[in-house]
DNA sequence: ATTAATATTCGACATATGTCGAACTATCTA
DNA sequence: TAGATAGTTCGACATATGTCGAATATTAAT
């Protein structure tokens, strides 16, 4: 997933289906929680055989979604991967992002090269 | 930090340095919270340079940081690098992991490519 | 002061990656 | 059925990346 993301126009793509389907709304075939291939060769300026690469890696790496829809193909981002990811850096372990001042993290503490 | 990511080698790297540093518990200069260039150096069964060379990419991405401790460097997850990517994928838009069964993400019904 | 231990920098090189254009497939419409 | 629209696949090619080995710091120990 990583290596799929590390790509400055695969993350623009990812950026731009991320923010569908919020919780509690429902994806319907024709809301805006989906874009078609389409608009994402239009918004990146690149030509559609190397969308459609792209693509091709995001879903192999199982971060995105696609559905034929008649002529277009429709693709959003797979909820479950964003979630496991989350989960992946929200670690039980870490330190939560503001913590308590009593018991802040001591590595930042250091003198770094 | 995604490109940094992307790497087999430097995964291992941060994978390897993320279990430092719990919550509550203090880094101390000889604590297991960081390793050595060496140490990892074993794991990887990669040379030495190459070791540096994935080291210096993980810490220009913001990931680690690096401090000499007598002939040895020790190195470290930044935990504030890891909050910040919890907080990219735990979007406040995002379906959590188990959403109750009432408001299901819709994405996942359709079928896919 | 030498030597050993640890890590970095540099140059070389093979492989991986990103991009394009041309040809192709699938679907809709007239 | 023919043409138009939307994407994909393939081949080519330039660039980026990962790895190594040799040379170079930097520090510690003798």
């Amino acid at each position: 997933m990583f290596q799929a993301l590390s790509n400055p126009n695969r993350l623009k793509i990812f950026l731009q289906l991320i923010d569908c389907c919020p919780p509690g709304t429902r994806w319907e075939p024709d809301s805006a929680c989906c874009a078609f291939v389409g608009d994402l060769t239009r918004i990146l300026e690149i030509v559609p055989s190397t969308v459609s690469h792209h693509m091709k890696a995001l879903r192999q790496a199982g971060l995105i979604k696609m559905r034929r829809r008649g002529k277009k193909i429709e693709c959003w981002v797979d909820p479950e991967a964003v979630a496991a990811l989350g989960r992946f850096f929200n670690r039980p372990g870490q330190a939560p992002a503001h913590s308590p001042a009593g018991i802040q993290n001591r590595c930042n503490g250091a003198q770094t090269l």
